[in-house]
DNA sequence: GATTAATCGAGACGGTACGTCGCGTCTTAGT
DNA sequence: ACTAAGACGCGACGTACCGTCTCGATTAATC
């Protein structure tokens, strides 16, 4: 019935697939963006050339398939004691995302790209794993009763912005202080 | 004494600085950033490319000499008739200047390189023209007597940030009523 | 005992073997030597590579397969009326092979690749069709006197090496007054 | 008046002209025409590749270059004690080339690739070193009052055609009594 | 006026990544 | 055992841009 036949020839080497992600993912963290090269890439995964460009058409997709997993985790936080606490812990976690982690800094890589590639722009719009992040968290506050008649992506922006731009604009590295302060204002609407 | 003496040789050739300007800045709106090279910059101005080497690292370096001045037009706009019509004015100028001006498309592509490459980081931070501007009109509206204790940096983000970060993250573009919506938020603190 | 017993296993195609060689003898003639490749042929006769990799080794045995009748066949002559007639018809027929059939661009091309490729070299040695058909028409011409006390090799050399010469390095078309002089004076000796 | 102007921006380096031609010759003798690409060419002589393409279009030019003045050189025989001494010694010098020399393997690469590729053809064609060798001892033999009637190409290639499809079809090495023979059945005609 | 010095356009230089192509091998399922 | 299909590691292809380096020609200020 809905069966799909298995595809002809040799399937897809899950090894590569992996030894790929894994060299993309060392390779931004140890020399950046910039010098992580499709061919640099390759050979530090072992693997032929054209087994990367046959799977990924640009270094963009290949990070964003190896950190996205790692972004949902760690923007995924158990619920608060109250909203202001849970608030609190999210930008926390945000901004440790956006300042130490390896998924995070592929997330402002692939940001910072979609400024001037209109295809790895629709890549992060597609897979908005911050946003997604944010939605949870705002909906829990929300239960409690706030934010009556207002869009969720004006919310999402609201939280996250500040923070976000003051980190992509300047390298930014909030104290706790800040970050609570920040959740209450959010909060206080 | 203090007066420097001129220096001796030809002197720089203005009319080859604002070739290469223009020429970045045509460049950068016709094929997007990374089609816009330094090569292609140099051909296009019809300069040498020592010329280019000489007064600019970079194509970012370029494109912020190219831009800079007319980022800071564009969003330096007359006092308004009261702080939500001027904030509102704001946000409005800010967002065709993010979403439609070509000095807005520089900044956009400059910030987008910061994420990646740390000498941009620097230029970004340096000329901080979004910043400043927000920071005037912050400064009108605090005049009537709000954000007494608050940090300018912490203000300026909780300003633009929201839509900026619409608009990095997602093409977003902005209808007048979300921004006074937005206007109204900043206010009611 | 001296029989042999048949292979295990589902015999070899003899339509994928035709197909192989059809589609080299085709791609020789459309496109050249350099643009027939192993892939192609594979593709163009609608068979596996490893099909191909498994009855052959390169594209030179293939195409040696795939011309040698043809080359045989074509030089082939019914005995002419008197050794010069004779003589002059064979080297007409030679010229025609080398100029304008299928198997004598085939016989160039491997000829070709011979002087750069040792494998091949051994190949074309081999079967050296050009040298038999050559035989045949001198021994012919001796059965009536002369060339007694010469070796083979040498006037197979004397008879179309000159000809031979003059299509390989200069892609040389020999009228039929020029080729009754070679005859001429092959005999004139 | 005639004065050819000067052209303009860097000259050409004369340093990566003859690396490359060296790295050519060098590379043809220890690993074959076939083993030897533009890459391999480039960085043996410590050339950035566009310097290889920007002045040679393949690697058949560059042999071509790197050979040629070698070839006419080795071919280029003093007058003998009589035309039958003089042709024999002109065999035995080509046979040397064809079988022995650097400049001889180039010659053959060349002929071998001209079957099967127009371009070289033509540089073959142009280039015609062993013709014009053969032309001079030609000459010379016929100043003495032979060949009255005879087309210069037609005597060329009754000279070397034997030799020269001898040695390609078979890798033959002659030895001088054969020479001698030759050149002996050459001049009686 | 001649000299000096830094600029200018032009373009070759050694490098290196690009994305594609063919190599010969391998691993599937199917005949 | 053989078939077609197609992914695999490998490495050359020819192109583009990098940033540097020579060229001859200009353009002022200094001698």
């Amino acid at each position: 019935m809905g069966e799909t036949s298995k595809p002809l020839g040799r399937p897809r080497s899950e090894d590569a697939r992996l030894a790929v992600l894994h060299a993309a993912d060392d390779m931004l963290v140890e020399q950046g963006y910039a010098a992580m090269t499709m061919k640099g890439i390759a050979e530090r995964a072992k693997v032929g050339r054209q087994t990367v460009y046959r799977w990924w058409s640009s270094k963009a997709e290949i990070l964003l398939e190896a950190s996205a997993a790692d972004a949902v985790r760690e923007l995924t936080l158990p619920p608060g004691a109250d909203p202001e606490a849970d608030i609190s812990a999210f930008l926390s976690a945000l901004s440790t995302f956006l300042t130490r982690s390896d998924a995070g800094l592929a997330y402002r890589a692939l940001l910072g790209e979609a400024q001037h590639d209109g295809k790895v722009a629709e890549l992060v719009r597609g897979g908005d794993v911050l946003g997604e992040a944010a939605r949870v968290v705002i909906r829990r506050a929300g239960a409690a009763g706030a934010f009556e008649g207002e869009r969720d992506d004006a919310l999402v922006a609201e939280l996250v912005g500040p923070l976000v731009f003051r980190v992509l604009s300047g390298g930014w590295d909030p104290t706790e202080g800040e970050l609570s302060a920040m959740a209450r204002r959010f909060l206080r609407r």
